[in-house]
DNA sequence: ACAAAAGTGTTTTCGATACACCCATGT
DNA sequence: ACATGGGTGTATCGAAAACACTTTTGT
């Protein structure tokens, strides 16, 4: 159907995702250089334009894998961002994923058709970011301090399992504070995300480590 | 700037928002209904097509006003709907918002140039509703459930200040839950979402209660 | 004085915090 | 045997839950 009302004509809407790592206790997020106008050579949060023919999530997937090459993680949308003024081209409307993966585990593409550069930025060491992604990308990050607490969002950074003090390092990563081991533990299994595996133990030249992995199914706990 | 490539070309954007109520114990959602195709005769949430010229928030607040005649509401975006199908003219994503008011302040508008009716239906007694909004109201009841307890978005139910036996006949209708009244008593001031007001009593024909008041400003609590 | 609804305090229970020692492995 | 990091238990504190009586008003 063809719109004739200027009023609501040449509207298009974007899937961005912000995709995080922890790698040695830095929480990063993967930024792309365009290559194209408009804010050709500036920074962006993965993403582009949504297909007609496929839903958000999937296009949002798509978009990551054509311009990273990444192409297992697991996103969930968090928000839209609408402003009027945000695409200088169209009027386009943002919808806003986040995910989290382990960036050793990935072949990151450096260049594809629609980006001339790829990597992992410190959250705290962000380069000026081209549309509004400077303000996706901050609610992002307190969507992603909120949603490692109450859902399995990291099960994809730790695919195989992941052991306590490993958890315990990326949490204080993402959450920016530290905790004493002890009540980490109690803490965090209290809040049933995560199961004992019973089978594997792990080495990293001490003591070996139980290793936990995420649960597929999160039932979410009493609001009030 | 027309879009050529048919993969984008036609998209739209709905702004769509659940409008709920607290009658006497009884949550109720306010729908009206379609006079125009698609889904004409339908009853559907309050909502139509973003205008170029204005944000998400305003779009949605433009709606509300032309097909209900409401004025002064709160609204909060909770989440974006963007399956394939979920229009049948074009392709549509729908951002989804959710609200509370008194129904008591507003004159509803019965009808008006997109609406044949409009009317306030308890959330357990909803009617089929057109385009996908059976689900986004789905998710509105949950956001609303959380947001009860974590916002200060009963704020605009009660404008002029809230009695704690009010409000707790409040919880107990959203949340569909009893409560003891001593407890809920400290829970919720323990929530520091409202504040005494000092001032007023306010008299139903025995002792009078407290009226207490939503702050303007919550701030969020520490996550871990 | 009675009915109706508001207001309040104490005990108990449970989860959160603070804190120190033992254990398994590699060298 | 020593160094390194993993694992665990207890005492204390504070929040949540259970629970009953007193107060204010209108009639």
């Amino acid at each position: 159907m063809e719109v004739k009302n200027k009023l609501y004509k040449g509207q298009g809407i974007h899937v961005i995702t912000a995709l995080f790592t922890v790698e040695q206790g830095i929480t990063k997020v993967l930024l792309i250089k365009r290559k194209n106008e408009p804010f050709l050579g500036d920074w962006v949060l993965t993403g582009g334009a949504l297909y007609n023919n496929e839903d958000l999530e999937a296009g949002a997937l798509r978009e990551i894998e054509e311009k990273t090459g990444i192409t297992k993680v697991k996103i969930n949308q968090f928000k839209a961002f609408g402003k009027v003024d945000r695409s200088p081209v169209m009027r386009m409307v943002a919808i806003g994923f986040i995910g989290i993966l382990d960036s050793k585990r990935v072949n990151l593409l450096r260049e594809t058709k629609n980006t001339s550069n790829a990597d992992w930025f410190p959250i705290d060491k962000i380069p000026p970011l081209g549309y509004d992604h400077e303000e996706i990308l901050h609610d992002a990050i307190l969507e992603l301090r909120k949603q490692i607490v109450k859902s399995n969002i990291l099960k994809s950074l730790f695919p195989d399992g992941v052991t306590l003090p490993e958890l315990q390092k990326t949490y204080e990563a993402i959450l920016d504070k530290k905790f004493d081991r002890r009540n980490f533990r109690k803490k965090i299994l209290n809040l049933d995300l995560i199961e004992d595996t019973n089978t594997s133990d792990r080495f990293e030249g001490n003591k070996p480590a139980k290793v936990y992995k995420f649960k597929d199914k999160i039932e979410d706990k009493d609001i009030f």
